[in-house]
RNA sequence: GUGGAUAUGGUGAAGCGGUUAACACAUACGACUGUGACUCGUACAUACGUGGGUUCAAAUCCCACUAUCCACCCCA
């Protein structure tokens, strides 16, 4: 038996390798129209980062980390995120120093060791957006803004956004009392897990999709209505600016994170075309994180994107490559030529395609045509003599005589 | 961690106990006699996820295992 890839880890072959590219350049385009700047960070990191800044109580940390000592007998962790380590290098290297705001960007593989099912992998992969530093709303709008922009280019209509505020250290706890004593005289109807949830994170009973649950929290508590003056204040500003610019979004007053370090902002771009992975992106206001990471008392916000989700959405298109040219000889010498001139195009910016070893001609019409090559050169003994050969477009059936030389054929084949 | 479904060539698949494992696509080569896409021809699973068992005989029945997919859970 051949050997195998891991269990949801994921090769991905040419043919789908080119739609992840355009989902990468289109977001590093997107994002550094709006100032932001890649920041590379490793795949290892002390597990500790990830106790702190995720939480420890949550699945994730619980029981969905790769990690293991290494020779050293240090206790490291494969990211399963990447807030976390962007924020540990932010403090690192103390950025904050030259400039508070930092506006930084990231892409590359999480790993979270859950059981595999449709848009839903151990290691997958994210595109990350982080910017500190600045607590008006007027970051809010524009992360959120820049998000809808991203996904308008890709020319997705799904997924569509839904935000919501979560408050902050001073007004959710009174809203998480409130929802405990609503939940409280209900407590028979919700299942085993929102029971046991009860006390450690009551308000994951809001968007659980147990029958149940869905019954016994109608007529809940709204964070909405808990929110302090301040978070109050934000959220209508966030939601002001969103409406200036035009950027669509919807309230979900019972959407809530999995991860800890949330505050106030939080938002999702949701999709119904993924199944369980209804999440295509998401993220939120973290005001608290890196000063609990020992930086200074600085806020942030941020999103990730599943970019197995969005290949997913996007299954339709075609990312095919196509040559410029091929071209087709017949015999050793005219080899000779077409290989000089391949070389010679290649080095001016064509892509060019022949045989390596000696075909019929009729073989070598059919890989140029199998290649979706836009012209073919065909050079034969008489061409040699000539000094000149027939170009044809294969699209159109029509060919013309063009001189032997690159020059000539490279206007042919550019101008086309 | 829990449930369900499925496992035949590169792909989609037929086959439902009896002896060469359909068919289609893809691929390779060739014919139409220096030109592709159409047409035609030839080649392409000692093999039916793995290991056992039942039987004179199994891809077809039974058992176990493994893998994949989907859902729960969780999340991007």
């Amino acid at each position: 038996m051949a050997i195998t890839a891991v269990k949801g880890f994921n090769d991905i072959l040419p043919g789908e390798v080119e739609k992840w590219q355009y989902i990468e350049r289109t977001a590093r385009r997107i994002f550094e129209l709006y100032g932001l700047s890649e920041i590379r960070i490793p795949i290892l990191e002390k597990t500790e980062l990830f106790c702190r800044s995720i939480g420890d109580a949550t699945d994730i940390v619980e029981k969905e980390m790769y990690s293991f000592e290494d020779k050293g007998e240090n206790k490291v962790t494969m990211r399963p995120e990447g807030t976390a380590s962007v924020m540990r290098a932010f403090i690192e290297h103390k950025l904050y120093a030259a400039d508070p705001i930092a506006r930084l960007y990231y892409m590359g593989p999480m790993f979270r060791y859950e059981r595999p099912q449709k848009g839903r992998y151990r290691q997958f992969h994210q595109i990350g957006v982080e910017l500190t530093g600045v607590t008006a709303p007027t970051v809010d709008a524009q992360v959120l803004t820049m998000l809808s922009h991203f996904f308008a280019e890709l020319g997705l209509d799904e997924p569509s956004l839904q935000i919501n505020s979560l408050g902050c250290p001073e007004c959710r706890p009174r809203y998480r009392e409130a929802l405990k004593s609503f939940l409280f005289s209900r407590l028979e109807l919700l299942c085993e897990d929102c029971k046991r949830r009860y006390e450690t994170n009551p308000l994951r009973a809001l968007d659980c999709k147990s029958a149940g649950c869905i019954e016994a929290t109608k007529g809940a508590p709204s964070m909405l209505e808990y929110l302090c003056a301040d978070c109050d204040d934000h959220f209508s500003k966030t939601k002001g600016l969103l409406d200036l610019v035009g950027t669509r979004y919807a309230i979900n007053e019972r959407m809530v994170r999995g991860l800890d370090y949330y505050t106030r902002t939080t938002f999702e771009m949701v999709t119904t075309m993924l199944g369980a992975q209804s999440a295509v992106a998401a993220g939120g206001r973290y005001d608290g994180l890196i000063a609990e990471l020992g930086g200074p008392k600085l806020p942030g916000i941020g999103f990730a994107m599943g970019v197995e989700r969005v290949a997913l959405l996007l299954a339709e298109k075609e990312f095919a490559r196509r040559p410029d040219l091929f071209i087709a000889f017949m015999g050793e010498e005219a080899q000779g030529t077409a290989y000089k001139l391949m070389t010679d195009l290649q080095r001016k910016g064509a892509s060019v395609e022949m045989d390596y070893e000696v075909k019929s001609l009729k073989s070598q019409m059919r890989r140029s045509d199998k290649f979706n090559a836009r012209y073919t050169l065909i050079i034969g003994g008489d061409e040699l003599a000539r000094g000149t050969a027939p170009l044809k477009n294969m699209a159109a059936g029509t060919q013309e005589e063009v001189a032997l030389s690159a020059e000539a054929i490279y206007e042919q084949v550019k101008k086309g």
